[in-house]
DNA sequence: TAGATTGTTAATCGATTAACAATC
DNA sequence: TAGATTGTTAATCGATTAACAATC
């Protein structure tokens, strides 16, 4: 059924039509075709039938797309149905917003520990997550096999820890730093978040209207 | 010099080399070939030319790019050099962890008031940013023209904080909310950082692997 | 059945890569 | 001057849009 390879822009849109197929439903809107999704979101219709296509195609001819069957299976292609473990790096001011605010479990992740070189927050628990001292990062993840970890990290200390997560076997990590991370031959999956990178090309636009 | 419209992938791309030419300037490099700056980032010389040529072009033949120079004028393009008024609507978690730890002036913007509607925190201030009163957001932005919000209030509170904006004339939004924003005919730019759609993502790859 | 709308194939458009003349 | 490397033009590649036969 699935490809054998989606283009990035491709996924860069499903997480959004996951998000319009839960508001369709919240609304409760039933069936929904290319054209009417293609207006609320401001694409054609053909790039919304190409992009299902990639997947194999989830509509009906001459009815157009069961609202809740569709948002149940672009779900499971993002794994929203999943429950992959997570542990977060870094429990700085960002590390703490994400634990005490993100939903995590609605994109289908746990968090079961939280790690920080400061004395003075090991050993307690925020929101549930315990905070463990981030120079047993290695020996937790040989004994905790874990998908994700949320890198939140001040600058200086990227380099080891990414070192550290990468070396012992983490499939992916959620990058907040300002650093760009390598994942060398490593075959790591890195997603990044740059908060200046997307100011700065806010600047950009508002340099080009004046 | 500068072209008529720079395609969204070039502006993409922008703030990465802003970065790299800060990280080269910091080891000392004086001038770089778009060659060697493509093995450093993972993009083609041929790439690199072709957006420094949306531009005007900044470099010399026969010698590449003076690493000084070409920061300067990337970060120009980026607005780096600009001091543009900033105001946060949404004083929670994330609000606050913007105000206590993003370099704004770094990019260009300064942080001149937050706003919330929670009576607690109306009064206090954060970082040297007082924190006013939800309520007269549009009173403020008539006697302050304001060049940015940035846009952390949480998910019920979204559209009344959106049109007020909008409707008192900002000229952008950094939009950290999890919904999306209509600009309608306004010519508001948006700008988006949605956490969610980043790790769902990253799920995907996630069970791409497996 | 007839109308609607898909999935898919073909056409167009834009972005990336390659090549090369200009020139420092 | 000769070598290097740009800026730019041409070729290729991929993504989006349009068209249409399949079919619910």
């Amino acid at each position: 059924m699935k490809k054998e390879y989606v283009s990035k822009n491709v996924i860069q849109r499903m997480p959004r039509y996951l998000r319009e197929l839960n508001d369709l439903e919240r609304e409760g809107v039933e069936r929904i075709s290319s054209s009417e999704l293609g207006t609320r979101m401001g694409l054609t219709p053909s790039q919304i039938r190409q992009d299902f296509a990639n997947f194999g195609g989830f509509g009906q001819q001459g009815y157009g797309y069961n609202v809740h069957t569709l948002k149940d299976e672009i779900g499971a292609i993002l794994g929203v149905d999943r429950d992959r473990s997570m542990i977060l790096v870094g429990t700085g001011k960002l590390g703490q917003c994400l634990l005490e605010n993100f939903d995590f479990q609605h994109c289908g992740f746990t968090l079961k520990a939280a790690f920080d070189i400061k004395e003075d927050i090991v050993g307690e628990t925020i929101c549930g997550v315990p905070v463990l001292n981030a120079a047993v990062i290695r020996d937790y993840l040989r004994e905790n096999p874990t998908d994700v970890a949320v890198l939140s990290t001040n600058r200086e200390n990227v380099p080891i820890a990414a070192a550290a997560l990468i070396e012992s076997g983490i499939h992916a990590i959620w990058n907040f730093t300002e650093c760009e991370i390598s994942a060398g031959d490593s075959g790591v999956i890195i997603e990044t978040i740059h908060f200046s990178d997307s100011l700065l090309r806010l600047g950009y636009y508002l340099n080009e209207e004046d």
